[in-house]
DNA sequence: ACCTGAACACCGTTCAAGT
DNA sequence: ACCTGAACACCGTTCAAGT
């Protein structure tokens, strides 16, 4: 009777109330946090988080029926934290400070976005940063199901722009690491060879990677990822506006 | 001396020739690809792979040093399924048929998804890949730094779109096995019931929300992401060309 | 009701030993 | 050079036993 561990959701299942307990999900959840912030997927165990919290592992299985749920929880956890204005009477200017809010969220915390990927969004914060986009564009007049389209190509964008500047930066960060465990490693002369002989031979065959490559290098990869990130924002709060004055063309199906 | 599992990229480091082997790493990350597409990041272990080969798992280690580096092969395998048309003059139809070439790739092999979260991407097909969309934009006249952010525009937008998709359906999927295995279950009625009880007040707090989830439930997902997908494609395309058209304004910083 | 301690099944990875 | 088989350290999870 295997749990097959994609059996709904913390959300929809029961919680007891506490008693006389030492622990409770909210302590739980922000030892995970804590745990995830700095060290990563990588970083957290139960058998951390329990020793963390002065207790042994399966005691954790009280509050939390795997670790499964505890990530869900987890991540709700974050998406509380970003904050929107409602007085902000202007819908795109609006909008735009919830993507930028959800942006700088997830660039804290950087294992939010892997959850997000893996994991249906039941918890209440995940739904009610919904329900403001989406009040955000039917109070601005959209019709209903262009705010569905237009909801998603910000969140789309919020997302995809998070992943490629995480990935960005990674990279850079193991590029270094190797180096530095090549230098100090034995053979790592030689294997350092074989690296830099595989970059150049790519950029001989791609002249205009190579030449991006070498451009990029000298700029701060933050506030680069930052202009993209703006300049495709503006791309779609623009085809938005537009498609909000021709009421009705997003929905038309081809 | 533990490795750190961030030292480099199984394309920076060297790769023995082979002698009198029964395995190939051609034939190792196909079985990779083959159990991956079937059974996701969970169904992936060593030992599985091995098994399937008529091996040991140890035996794998000889052609590969970490799982890791088995994971990014099998990521640049499958990235090097997209193709393109050399053959299209039209930049803007060009990237269009780029992206969704990409999309689908995605949609065919899920997991590779995370890895593009996770891992940077040095392999050869990424890099042609790259190549490719960056040649488009320079031969339609884009500046250096405008072809940076035109580029990860779409392609943040290909992944945000996939992630969406997926994390919509895999949710459908965790909700009807919720629902099943609920009926089979001994107690399923009452934590059915805490289920329903949950999403109702979560569909009173939240009015809008409630008005969108109901609307969409009698929709087709697959047709419906692509549509969503090809509304924010068409407005990134016109921005871009806005901004081509005023050449430069895309790169002045505020 | 809650927590411990030990166990189970499963990982990725290593390595002496074989051929 | 390549592969086996056993081992190591580490998981998530379960569960009898305590209080």
């Amino acid at each position: 009777m295997a749990l097959t561990d994609s059996d709904g959701s913390v959300w929809l299942r029961p919680h007891r109330p506490p008693r006389d307990r030492q622990l409770s999900r909210d302590q739980i959840v922000s030892v995970a946090v804590t745990v995830l912030d700095a060290d990563g997927h990588r970083g957290l165990s139960m058998r951390r988080v329990a020793s963390e919290l002065g207790v042994t592992a399966g005691s954790l299985y009280w509050y939390v029926r795997t670790k499964d749920d505890l990530l869900e929880l987890a991540l709700d956890r974050v998406l509380g934290e970003v904050r929107t204005d409602p007085a902000e009477a202007d819908w795109r200017r609006a909008l735009a400070a919830l993507a930028r809010g959800n942006r700088e969220m997830l660039l804290r915390h950087r294992w939010a976005l892997r959850e997000l990927t893996v994991r249906p969004n039941l918890g209440p914060n995940a739904f009610a940063l919904a329900e403001t986009g989406l009040q955000l564009l039917a109070r601005a007049g959209f019709a209903d199901a262009d705010v569905d389209a237009a909801m998603s190509a910000i969140n789309d964008h919020v997302v995809g722009a998070v992943i490629s500047q995480v990935s960005w930066i990674d990279s850079l960060e193991r590029m270094s690491e190797a180096r530095i465990g090549a230098g100090a490693g034995g053979g790592g002369s030689w294997s350092e060879h074989v690296a830099t002989t595989y970059l150049r031979e790519v950029a001989d065959r791609h002249p205009m990677l190579a030449r991006r490559m070498a451009a990029t290098r000298e700029i701060d990869v933050e506030s680069e990822c930052e202009r993209r990130f703006e300049f495709a924002l503006k791309c779609l709060l623009e085809g938005l506006a537009a498609s909000h004055d021709a009421a009705g063309e997003l929905t038309r199906r081809p």
